[in-house]
DNA sequence: TCAGCAAGCCGCCAAT
DNA sequence: ATATTGGCGGCTTGCT
């Protein structure tokens, strides 16, 4: 059985938002080992050419009927921000939530969830250009443009562009484990995971020295994830004083040295959860943690729940009623 | 639960 | 003169 994602444009829509949907979702993985995988609807309020920015036409398969019937409905873009949303899309989101669709809005997308009113209350987030805006239009909805997206449940929305891809890796990682997540982000030749709670904000861009040096003393503590880094450590492989790693870490990641390995390493114990039989003590030192109890809190801290509940959700095959696991709500 | 110790984090400031 | 660095101290956090 396939799960439906419906997938909601515009006239004017956005091909490179789209574009990701159709990777993540809409290609045969035939390498992954799932016991389902996803089917995408290109629904339209009606069926005809539509413009894409870029100056080309895309001709949707479906209407809207497709969206009732979908698992997941997708909403990469909103083209006029600040004009309503067509009725009837509100009509079949709403009705698609109630039966117990999962909702995600990339980008502007995040005006057409507004528009239905299942934001108000929430926190929710967009392009940080769009930000101002959708707080103007929305006041009920929390808009929070410092992050990458925000996993409400029920609903995800995410920040712009090529932020559109981590949610739905987030997806697909709820639905099938950090293992199939991992295998199709190698595919994408992407990340494997960035924390939805990361910022939207990259304050040095470019690729200088320091970035340089950041990256190689990241890439060591990965490799050496395992054994005990201190700050000092740390910091002597970026050729850097700690103070000075500290610092540099905060603007090019906006986050502390050591609070992003431990990050890491609660990251890097999803697949051992999910695929051994190893106790959690094990575990926890296979990551680097000294102690169960400082894993078991730095899990719960990052992902909301424990180690075990995480692998119980996981240990059952194929668990795919599952729907929208929470690891940001408050 | 609590005390005490070690480490991390960050504002501030002096030195380069 | 301005920017970057890195050390100091105080506060917080985690571990025993």
């Amino acid at each position: 059985v396939a799960h439906k994602v419906a997938v909601v444009v515009f006239d004017g829509l956005a091909p490179f938002e789209l574009g990701i949907v159709i990777e993540v979702f809409g290609l045969p993985r035939d390498d992954l080992v799932v016991p389902w995988w996803y089917e995408v609807a290109v629904c339209a309020e009606r069926i005809r050419p539509l413009a894409a920015v870029g100056g080309f036409t895309i001709v949707p398969a479906h209407g809207l009927s497709e969206v009732a019937h979908a698992d997941t409905v997708i909403v990469p873009a909103w083209p006029r921000s600040l004009e309503p949303v067509p009725p009837k899309v509100v009509a079949a989101l709403r009705a698609a939530h109630t039966a117990g669709a999962r909702l995600v809005s990339i980008c502007s997308g995040a005006f057409v969830l507004a528009a239905t009113g299942l934001l108000d209350g929430r926190r929710a987030a967009t392009h940080w250009r769009y930000a101002s805006a959708l707080r103007g239009l929305y006041p009920a909805v929390r808009v929070d443009e410092k992050v990458l997206y925000v996993d409400d449940g029920d609903i995800l929305t995410s920040a712009g562009s090529a932020a559109g891809l981590d949610p739905c890796l987030h997806i697909v990682r709820c639905d099938h484990g950090a293992e199939v997540a991992n295998h199709l982000a190698r595919r994408l030749v992407i990340a494997p995971h960035r924390a939805g709670d990361q910022a939207q904000f990259i304050e040095r861009p470019v690729v200088d020295a320091h970035d340089q040096r950041l990256r190689q003393a990241m890439d060591w503590a990965l490799s050496h994830i395992a054994e005990p880094i201190t700050l000092t450590e740390f910091a002597h492989r970026a050729f850097m004083s700690p103070r000075t790693l500290t610092r540099r870490f905060g603007e090019a990641v906006r986050e502390p040295p050591i609070a992003w390995l431990m990050r890491q390493r609660v990251d890097a114990s999803l697949p051992l959860l999910e695929n051994s039989d190893l106790g959690i003590e094990q575990i926890a030192r296979a990551v680097g943690f000294s102690t169960a109890a400082g894993y078991r809190k730095y899990f719960r801290r990052h992902l909301s729940r424990s180690p075990t509940g995480y692998r119980q959700t996981y240990r059952a095959p194929g668990a795919a009623g599952l729907r929208g696991i929470s690891i940001m709500t408050g």
